[in-house]
DNA sequence: CAAAATTCATTTGTATACGAATGATATTCA
DNA sequence: TGAATATCATTCGTATACAAATGAATTTTG
């Protein structure tokens, strides 16, 4: 006899919420001055080079609206610049500057600790097991 | 040898995030007047009876700010109502009415669907596992 | 008891996240 | 070619999410 109760604890989605805000959470206490979406943005461009924003916003997961925000943060910091496409006017590059680009190199062995940390309650094998898993269902 | 290079798509964080989406597109597509934070609260005040504001928001895991929202929202439709508590005067009662009852009773089979679509690439054994391990690191 | 510390709720400000509407530009195809 | 369609970016509105500041009420403690 297995429980059928609804029990909102076994909730992949509650579950999946809850350990997205403690990853956010330990990455904050790293990393202060840069969010995840933020870094993860910069870090693509960094990976891809020049692109297009909504390109952009696609590599890392996010519709337009959103990468736009994003956007703005990382130019008003000077980590981005931004300019018109003229082989297509409707397109925006983006661009990394050489702070971004040295931000990225900086920040990435943090990155790494904060992957640790995060996952630091698994054992290796076990940490593989979930990424793997999460990827599937992503 | 082992890649060594950070890549994004294999960081704990990114992939969680993009899992976490993915649910949330796939519990919209289900339930389109509550939102999942908004059905969990609404499942754990009828589990639990009735409560303070932020032992609610502790159940949840949302903080005070954001369960105000929350409930504010919940009780804009009628699904729960709010009391001052007269035993401790700073506190908040949370009560949930006849319609949340109904309402949670209604969506709880469509939430036992959205967990099943979500986890549908995996095999009941790898759904176990995952639920698992993200467990282990909430 | 009275002061200090804590707890509960609210408010403000910032940052994702996304649907929907809009405008500008490119592409398709009739 | 020119009209319909599609794409890119922007804007608006709503909803989490959380830090920090504030005020009110309770508990602790000196």
């Amino acid at each position: 006899m297995t429980k059928d109760k609804y029990q909102l604890q076994d909730q992949i989605g509650f579950v999946l919420r809850k350990a997205h805000q403690r990853h956010v959470s330990i990455f904050a206490s790293h990393i202060s001055d840069l969010t995840p979406p933020q870094f993860a943005t910069l870090e693509m461009l960094q990976e891809v080079g020049t692109t297009s924003q909504s390109q952009l916003g696609q590599l890392v997961a996010m519709d337009a609206a959103t990468i736009k925000g994003v956007i703005d943060r990382l130019k008003a910091r000077g980590l981005v610049f931004v300019e018109r496409d003229n082989a297509d006017r409707r397109r925006v590059s983006v661009h990394i500057t050489p702070q971004g680009r040295e931000a990225v190199a900086q920040l990435v062995s943090q990155a790494g600790r904060i992957t640790a940390e995060t996952l630091a309650p698994l054992s290796g094998r076990e940490a593989e097991t979930l990424l793997k898993l999460l990827k599937r269902i992503s």
